[in-house]
DNA sequence: TATTGTTATACTCTATAACTATA
DNA sequence: TATAGTTATAGAGTATAACAATA
């Protein structure tokens, strides 16, 4: 049996992936807890947190943005708005589709809740040096364009 | 080498997280449409692969290791046992706990999905130079353990 | 005819929590 | 008392399909 004395490219790949998803699968673990303490889930909280940049969008367009069927949205915003958080206006130009906007309850949702996201965010992420964390974007980016 | 002016520590650690989030997606989605053609879900894989190399493991040790709680790794392994892929064997020494083994056919399975999962990261991965990788890996196992 | 949104079915994955059997 | 595994419930996602209203 012999050792290798350093690992070959492949495996360098390999066991880099699995630590992509092991990173990511802890800090999304770590949010979900968080959001559950404010009493919302991931999903919801990135819908309200998207149509807070981007009130006005339909629901067409938010399933391509966050890359789910426009069936799953569509559930989605029946539970946001039975909790009183969105709500859907008739498209004035084009009575098939709706425009999603945040309720003031929605919106003060959000603004509660983002803070609390992010610190956890920023906190977990002052582990690395400023530089270091541009590094990890670059790469990740580079990544991200391969794998379009 | 000067940071910018404008973007600060916060903002770089958020749109870090931001990436690395859609950077894991994009790659898990392209997983999944590749076992999808092999009729296999990326948590059935994931739990096939981690037997075909520790062979043996606790149904506990497995959620620990997939980051999953053990009721989910019970229903998994209710349908790869219905699949024929895995078999619960109790254990001799402390009759509360299952050694988790692969069949026949679950190797084989795995053996026959393994190299066209492990392709598509390699090249996925390989718009990075080796040494690049390495310190993505590494910077990324550092924030893991922050999060842990 | 094509598109937007809705409804329906069926399955998978995940977490929580209560439960059993055993240590 | 603690642990290993099971079960029940619930939310969420996937995929597919049909459907009405509108473009």
């Amino acid at each position: 049996m012999q050792l290798p004395i350093h690992e070959d490219t492949e495996q360098i790949a390999l066991r880099t992936w699995v630590q992509l998803a092991r990173t990511f699968l802890r800090m999304q673990r770590r949010i979900v807890t968080t959001l559950a303490e404010h009493e919302i889930t991931l999903a919801q909280f990135d819908l309200l947190a998207t149509l807070h940049h981007s009130e006005g969008v339909t629901q067409q367009e938010l399933a391509e943005w966050l890359l789910v069927t426009k069936g799953n949205i569509c559930g989605l915003l029946d539970r946001l708005e039975r909790a009183g958080w969105v709500s859907r206006r008739p498209d004035v130009r084009d009575a098939r589709a709706n425009r999603l906007h945040l309720t003031s309850e929605g919106r003060a949702k959000v603004q509660a809740v983002l803070p609390h996201h992010d610190a956890l965010v920023i906190r977990t992420l002052q582990c690395l040096q400023p530089q270091e964390t541009i590094t990890l974007r670059g790469l990740l980016e580079r990544v991200e364009a391969e794998a379009e």
